[in-house]
DNA sequence: CTGAAAGCGCTTACAG
DNA sequence: CTGAAAGCGCTTACAG
């Protein structure tokens, strides 16, 4: 159809050189007020679009930015894919690349791995997931090598440290334990994370400041530790029951482990959720396949990572950008029931 | 650290032009065989990989595989993810990309929609997922724009028509009911597809072969007529138990349809796999975070469609490449059981 | 069959 | 602040 307009096209639109076009759509200071005006017009007027491809070629830049993440089983998780995809689509907006980088969360080698990409110049920013963008010390190495830094989905202690988006766990926390409470529900148990893992304590305290305004004390939602998947919570669910401790309602910090709890109550012979209610947190996409459907509380993770990558362009422009927190959304489905007695 | 390699240095230590460089890397039969071989152990002991920016850029040719595929629910589903991700590794490894082409399977102007980006050069050749790989159609307008083309899961009815890959749904539906045969089953019931999805159809008729060879006839194993979806298992389901019939196996056509009926034998107050065994087919992600864990087929689906890549490639070389079928593997989990009588 | 040369669309020293 | 020019790594007519 069309043919493809080319920085030549609007160099003469503008009636400047190309090396102008290139600068003011490459944010260079040295272009007067005027001619950035000018170019900005043409640009869009013709509706032009840089190629990406060369880009890349001809700048000495990688234009690519590295999405760091901890490996995690094969095929990926869903999480992953969905933070590729949220990422995937911003970059491909910003005529970036997206490189991204798998990193063993314990490894000691862990620093050396996202580190070595930077120092290697491969990469014009990075965003850091978590449990990464947890941890202050590769935080501040990063800051030290001066290279555009994104906190993603990061706990309270890191997010002045950087720009970043995330969502507000403790709201999230607060969120569904009102809701609960609401159903009627005064006696709980919460399947926490690792204790590494933050958002899943701070979700945690959110729940456990709703209790309290709710006049009840810690007693009434007792912590199990552990780890965020379905064993876990399957193993959790079994302590639970073990332990003579009858809650109306078990919260999951995520929705892995509650689809292990789930599974463990079935196996009680529970009837869900008439007998018990057990929620998640984060509305993966087989949240509502499960049986009951989970009620959850929403995350929209591929919009985060999108979010991530345009802030990251604006850093990368120099422009200042604050941690942003999202809103966290209630997903009601059939797993949690007001309590039987 | 070490500095990547150009098409010079292969040239150089070659003892060629780059010209011939590049004519062997494409596969271009204008270069003696003495050259090629000369190129291509040159090639290989500088670790020489092509810079898939620069031949974008000076190719006249996109480099790119488009891969249509219906559209579905935003986010993409699990499925398509895997076919992606697949996909694109292949892509990376033969250094082409990857268009992603989504159109709606009962558009009017489908064909339209699939032909459009072909008759406007934009890719090198098209892999066509299901359902699409099953219209014959669609299939004969490509080859009749000489477009290299592969099929990616179609039905048994248009695996002739060119090369492809796909999973051999009538084994794999045998190899379900033999297995639940072995159980000690004797009355099933099949929760199909919509009708025109031929690969749910061909597990079915797979199933029925292995009764069949148990000695037991088409009533042992009633199919139900749907959709592939949590819902239409569901109501399949509360529709089996509202006709009297009693199976003591319910095999569904894929993991979601299987999600929905467990969700619907548990509201029924069975207890499973004891009172009631359900499977699905495809081994999709969540299949093993249902309550309990989904005994079911695995597809390989993201191996399935990094082979289509590898086979279009072949192709597009104008080597000739059959149909290939790929065997199906049973994951046994715990959502079947021996039948409680 | 093979090589010299032009060119893909952009960026970036280099002068001014 | 701005433009002319070289160059990124590869492909492809064009001659031979």
């Amino acid at each position: 159809m069309s043919v493809r307009k080319t920085i030549y096209d609007v160099a003469v639109l503008a009636g400047v050189s190309e090396a102008t076009v290139s600068r003011v759509l490459n944010n260079n200071p040295r272009v007067s007020a005027e001619n950035r005006e000018r170019v900005l017009t043409a640009a869009r007027a013709l509706r032009f679009k840089p190629n990406a491809q060369a880009r890349l070629l001809a700048g000495g830049r990688p234009h690519t930015v590295m999405l760091v993440h901890p490996t995690s089983s094969k095929p990926p998780t869903w999480y992953f894919q969905l933070l590729e995809s949220g990422a995937l689509r911003a970059c491909g907006q910003h005529g970036l690349r997206l490189q991204n980088h798998f990193v063993f969360p314990d490894s000691v080698r862990r620093d050396a791995a996202i580190l070595h990409p930077v120092d290697n110049g491969e990469c014009d920013g990075v965003v850091l997931a978590a449990p990464f963008s947890d941890d202050p010390l590769i935080i501040r190495a990063l800051q030290l090598r001066h290279i555009p830094l994104i906190l993603l989905a990061s706990g309270h202690a890191t997010r002045g440290l950087a720009a970043g988006v995330g969502m507000d766990d403790e709201a999230a926390g607060y969120e569904m334990a009102s809701y609960l409470l609401k159903l009627g529900h005064r006696r709980f148990a919460f399947v926490l994370g690792l204790k590494d893992h933050l958002s899943a304590a701070e979700r945690f305290d959110g729940a456990r400041r709703a209790l309290s305004e709710a006049g009840l004390d810690a007693s009434a939602m007792p912590g199990l530790e552990g780890g965020l998947n379905f064993d876990y919570g399957f193993d959790a669910f079994h302590r639970i029951m073990a332990s003579g401790y009858r809650p109306t309602a078990v919260i999951c910090a995520n929705d892995e482990s509650a689809a292990g709890a789930i599974h463990a109550a079935h196996q009680h012979g529970l009837c869900l959720p008439r007998d018990m209610t057990i929620t998640g947190f984060d509305d993966a996409p087989f949240a509502r396949l499960l049986s009951p459907p989970l009620t959850t509380i929403s995350q929209a993770i591929d919009t985060m990572a999108a979010r991530a990558v345009d802030i990251l362009v604006d850093v990368i422009k120099t422009v200042d950008r604050p941690y942003e927190t999202v809103k966290p959304r209630l997903v009601v489905r059939a797993s949690a029931a007001p309590p039987r007695d």
